[in-house]
DNA sequence: CTTGACAATCCTGCATACAGTATCGCAGAC
DNA sequence: GTCTGCGATACTGTATGCAGGATTGTCAAG
């Protein structure tokens, strides 16, 4: 492993600002991106911003028209509800996949987010929180070894993350489900682990529904 | 012939000429590209070049290593396995909205292949029965009128193909379960559809573990 | 003969520059 | 008052140039 390979390339640094822009809804859906926009705010010029464009773009954040430019990503509802029914079909197959593999650094991991989760949950701290559940996920992505998975996962995260407009349910609650998956996967219980994943993200996609569309 | 002077963005005529050498093989797994060699053989500048690598990186279909250029990707028999088992839950996904959803325009199209695939096997036509298998899977995809699923469905099968290093099942046989499955959808028969198209993709999974892998 | 270090060369990453096209505003006509 | 056509402007798409790191070849030493 060469010193050169820690060099983070622009293209990644500009694309990870605008990812973080538009998922904490600095950059609203529908809104324009432009590329001379974009790289004055930033300090460079518009060859790193166009290449991570394209990053977005294979991501589902942004949408391409030619000639015309970049824009924040809009789905409609139908979209949504695929989005979610793919990133469920996809978290089992990563928790699955993680319980029988059983990766020994995944599982130092794993632990060690169980318990700083607990300490977390304990004293109230939701950023903490917040941000543990982040982990959670990446650790049951990056653990079945597959990157393609990994690189799946995130882009449909992202997708159904900034559709739903962030979190609708407290960092508490999640928490408690995903230590539930984290003791079953811990315990080498796939189908356990897979059936609370399952629940939890049902019921997510469920309290989503009803805050998008509260006339049934 | 030269392709900068056409109207369309050239990095996605430079992106559609890269994916089809690496799909055909000229273009073997793990051979470098050069962003020089790829923009002097087609004519081009380096940009539309490098455009297109970072889409074809998202597409999983090459892998950058910073500083140290672009390789057409190369993945492990597990890292397969996995990409199968996506593949699988996404093509069921498919069919199955595609079933209930019950777009006109694609049952109308379903139906064309359906007549064109019978004709053309007992012809014995084998390049159309080729075209015809992979306008079905492009059909069932679009038929969930989810662009995000048609994007993530034809980078998994991008991969997939590409790393089994092609067919190795003839068209006829391809086309006999394809046509069962497009019978259940035109009939409205989700649960069937999904059935049939998992016995086609385990069979086809299977087969190929057994040729990667001669000896049990 | 093998191995390690150094240097030349190549290539990537980024910035600047230019051409062509879409958008927007304004003016004039119906 | 509204619509249409023209022009200016801004932005995308593409090309070229340059700096710094990576690769490779060579030479010398063990």
């Amino acid at each position: 492993m060469s010193i050169g390979e820690s060099h983070r390339a622009l293209r990644d640094e500009v694309a990870d600002q605008l990812r973080s822009w538009i998922l904490d809804g600095t950059l609203a859906p529908g809104s324009r991106l432009g590329e001379g926009a974009i790289s004055e705010r930033l300090g460079v010029s518009r060859l790193p911003v166009r290449e991570a464009f394209r990053r977005l773009e294979a991501e589902g954040l942004v949408q391409t028209a030619p000639r015309r430019g970049v824009r924040v990503a809009v789905f409609d509802q139908e979209e949504l509800a695929t989005i979610q029914e793919i990133r469920l079909a996809l978290e089992l197959i990563a928790v699955r996949k993680t319980a029988e593999r059983r990766d020994s650094e995944t599982m130092n991991e794993l632990e060690r987010v169980l318990l700083a989760g607990s300490q977390a949950a304990e004293a109230g701290d939701q950023s903490a929180l917040k941000r543990l559940n982040g982990d959670f996920h990446e650790l049951l992505a990056g653990g079945t070894g597959s990157r393609v998975l990994v690189a799946l996962l995130r882009s449909v995260r992202n997708q159904a993350h900034h559709l739903v407009g962030g979190l609708v349910t407290s960092p508490e609650d999640s928490w408690s489900e995903h230590a539930r998956v984290i003791r079953a996967v811990l315990e080498a219980d796939a189908e356990m682990a897979a059936l609370l994943m399952r629940r939890h993200l049902h019921d997510r996609h469920e309290s989503q529904r009803a805050t998008l569309t509260p006339n049934p």
